[in-house]
RNA sequence: GUGGGUAUAGCUCAGUUGGUCAGAGCGUCAGGUUGUGGCCCUGAAGGCCGUGGGUUCGAGCCCCAUUACUCACCCCA
């Protein structure tokens, strides 16, 4: 048996009524905020993500999906939305223009990983962007955006996490504070953290690891080390998000694994789908366009994973109620009765009922438990007998009450079923 | 990439110290008198017990390997 490859996942029927319901209102919120929709390829040049994303990221180191085409050129399934977003706004010559530019996208994105709850090689994300505004009151837009898909989608719980993690010359100088912070803890720091040290010392307030732990809490915070510009922008967000009435924590911990983030960063996070629990994560990248090739535009946005949502929603008891069920099931006996069906079928759906029968040549029995199973509300039974003397039962399949019709009679077996 | 757990019918799972152990429930299909659903009853189909080795007179049960699934680390959505 050839079985799908490791990491993918198949959405079955039932499971849709969850993803139509998330498509749907991630749709509405961002159309309620202004936010168009973008869509661009599936993959792009390898480049594209080692410069956007960041060369020594993980998820570009270890995690991408890249090939040569016949051309042998390097292509790169793609591992997240925004890189390409700032791909597409520069090569359509967007960066200049009426600003703010506001997009949103729903994609599946690529990384090979090792698959846990809440993570797949192949996953799927809803992004909005926010670009050529570089205010905090932008900021608190695409956050209040956020907040405001999550209570649609019913999930609670989900807290929102925010940190700033400066631009590059105060981070510079918060780097080697907390560099010589974990110095005087060195013995006690894990392997991993160790190497860190030199390497990326941010990372290692992300550690998981409780002994690593203890000691981030005791870090010196990004926040204390901003220059003036990024600890006033964080300043009015956070009374941006007060205003708005939006709750979050200043998290230092928040740090983000992509090279492109600077200044507000922020996660949303579940904690009961598991250890991947951050059901939506973003912030601003003010530098991407200028990475990647492009002109100077600053951004903010974020990405929301939608399985991880699927499982928030299933945890927070959200039911969805799917309602296909047809208006009518025709039980058919014989060939004539069957093409007859059909063109009642036909009719019916022309008016926007939906309408089925027999496709199998079950026993009347079999149908009925059939056309019960599919949630018909009406089932119309049509044998020789009905096609000679041009009267069917029709029965209501709640109360089980039966009516005669003339099942040539289009228009008073659509007002029936309206009954 | 590193660990732990699990692999028996479509699904959820039983299978006792290796010797009628190939099972149950649900689902599916067919019946329960002549053309009528939901409850109930009866019956049927459906598994080389993940795969490949090994130990043994004998393995679903033991050992090794392998693959897949799963959870966690890492990282991220």
């Amino acid at each position: 048996m050839i079985k799908k490859p490791r990491g993918t996942i198949d959405i079955l029927p039932e499971e849709m009524p969850f993803w139509h319901f998330i498509e749907k209102t991630a749709r509405d919120t961002a159309a309620l905020y202004g936010f168009e929709e973008i869509r661009f390829p599936t993959f792009e040049s390898t480049e594209l993500f080692t410069r956007g994303v960041g060369d020594t990221t993980d998820v570009v180191q270890k995690e991408m999906y890249t090939f040569r085409d016949r051309e042998n050129r390097s292509l790169t399934l793609r591992p997240e939305g925004t890189a390409s977003v700032a791909r597409s706004l520069v090569e359509n010559g967007r960066c200049s223009g009426t600003m703010p530019i506001k997009l949103y996208y729903l994609i599946n994105c690529f990384r090979y990983e090792k698959p846990q709850a809440g993570r797949s090689r192949e996953f799927y994300q809803f992004g909005c962007e926010l670009y050529g505004a570089s205010s905090a009151s932008s900021d608190a837009t695409v956050i209040s955006l956020a907040d405001t898909l999550i209570r649609r989608l019913g999930i609670k719980g989900a807290r929102l996490h925010v940190n700033s993690i400066g631009c590059p010359t105060c981070r510079a100088a918060y780097r080697t504070a907390l560099q010589e912070y974990f110095r005087s803890h060195t013995e006690e720091l894990c392997e991993t953290c160790r190497t860190r040290l030199e390497t990326n010392p941010l990372r290692i307030l992300d550690c998981k690891s409780p002994v690593c732990t203890g000691i981030a809490n005791g870090a010196p915070k990004t926040i204390d080390y901003l220059c003036e510009e990024c600890a006033a922008h964080m300043t009015l967000l956070q009374s941006s998000l007060d205003a708005m009435g939006i709750a979050y924590t200043v998290d230092p911990k928040i740090v983000r694994g992509l090279d492109y983030y600077t200044r507000t960063v922020f996660e949303f996070i579940s904690p009961m789908i598991g250890a991947q629990s951050t059901i939506l994560g973003g912030g601003r990248y003010d530098g991407l366009t200028k990475d990647i090739g492009g002109p100077a535009l600053c951004g903010v946005g974020f990405a929301a994973g939608i399985t991880r949502l699927v499982l928030a929603m299933k945890e927070s008891g959200v039911e969805i109620e799917d309602s296909h069920a047809p208006a009518l099931y025709i039980a058919s006996m014989g060939e004539q009765a069957s093409i007859r069906a059909a063109a009642i079928c036909a009719r019916l759906r022309e008016q926007g009922l939906t309408a089925e029968y027999d496709l199998i040549g079950r026993s009347l029995k079999a149908q009925m438990k059939y056309a019960d199973k599919i949630g018909a509300r009406y089932t119309l039974m049509l044998g020789e007998n009905e096609l000679q003397t041009g009267t069917a039962q029709l029965k209501n399949m709640q109360t089980g009450t039966q009516t005669e019709i003339d099942p040539g009679d289009t228009d008073t077996l659509i007002t029936a079923l309206y009954e």
